[in-house]
DNA sequence: GGGCAGGTCAACCGATCGGTTGATGTGACC
DNA sequence: GGTCACATCAACCGATCGGTTGACCTGCCC
């Protein structure tokens, strides 16, 4: 099995070479620390899985990365590894094309199997993702709107309804009315609380 | 060198061995995921530099751990490792006894050179972080009070005005004299973006 | 064609917020 | 003793926000 790692931390990549390195039908083929180089990487040592952190530092995260991978003509299977576990970043990940998700926190056996399970092209999820996504399924919670996002965004910039109004082109009526939707949503009844409830299930980022 | 390792992420500890495995003055007598194993894996194998991740999973975080380690008969040097470079994980890691504070995103030679200024007792920095710290110190910025932070940490939650008051058992009106020198401390106008300049500044967290 | 969800807008109200000025008391520091 | 930072409170104003009701249009699915 040919691994290429994706992660800007030089400690993460040598931990997961040194754990790798245990396991008799891995191999590590490539490394990089951001998304440019490992496209470069990936479309030349053609590994089977990539490890890809969705943080990158600078430039494009791993979510862009992911979905320019799965774009590759090899089509390689991307395992997601990373820290965070918010349902956005999970659902941005699976929708950029991962074939699983796995958190570092997570046991090494339990990521030699999601290695093994992506390999095959089969979907790796860590328990607690797991259970976390058939939470998400069994109340599929709030759903916010794109356009609603967008509002959210504005918010926590600390805009005014008149100054999201501007901004969206709409008018203020329509802010208003939006917000109305969002604090349902939220369940919430301020636009400060809108936003920290956001932030905190990674609707949106600061 | 006698190291101990502090991270809940096995890719990590596994990393940190395999590098310093490369290093002969170096060795690990023990690691811990959490702050309880710590102390007492700490205690019993007496290591010269304890390597610290802020974030711990479950319980008492790395500054809390790294004070209990700094209160134990041997005095062990702590070298915090961690992702986050906000000022207030900075200072209150230093002022928690750490003798430096390193990122996991710096490639491994400065971590080496870290561990080894930080064994002599001396503070070790991260370009980075130091970077930074000289910033704070050129331009102190605003240096929120105590009970403004009080009053932060509320506003994040969507408190109005009279709720605050009534948490904090003051009138409305110094609530609002205190949100008046928060705007102007923050550079902001507003109580959204107020939380939202706090966040980023690491001021208060979510 | 008839829903239905999403987006847009209007008008209105009371409550809250942002900003101001001014004041008092308390510690710390020199 | 003076001064300074911090915290506390009052009264006032205009602007903004939260909440409501009702309306129209579009695109989509059945």
């Amino acid at each position: 099995m040919r691994l290429f790692l994706v992660d800007d931390h030089p400690v993460v990549r040598a931990g997961l070479a040194a754990l790798v390195g245990g396991e008799p039908d891995m191999e590590i083929v490539g490394e990089a620390a951001n998304a440019a180089d490992a496209l470069r990487g990936i479309a030349l040592r053609r590994p089977d899985v990539v490890l890809m952190d969705l943080r990158l530092g600078d430039g494009p995260d791993g979510v862009e990365a992911t979905r320019k991978v799965r774009e590759l003509p090899d089509r390689p299977q991307v395992l997601v590894l990373t820290t965070y576990e918010t349902d956005a970043d999970i659902v941005r990940a699976i929708d950029a094309g991962a074939t699983g998700y796995v958190l570092k926190a997570c046991p090494p056996d339990e990521l030699f199997q999601a290695i093994r399970t992506a390999a095959r092209g089969e979907t790796a999820l860590s328990p607690k993702v797991a259970t976390r996504m058939l939470r998400r399924l069994r109340d599929p919670g709030p759903a916010l709107t794109a356009r609603e996002i967008e509002i959210l965004q504005l918010l926590a910039k600390g805009a005014g309804n008149k100054e999201i109004a501007r901004t969206l082109y709409i008018t203020e009526a329509t802010v208003k009315t939006h917000l109305v939707h969002v604090y349902g949503k939220l369940g919430v009844d301020t636009r400060t609380a809108a936003v920290t409830a956001a932030v905190e299930r990674g609707l949106i980022r600061l």
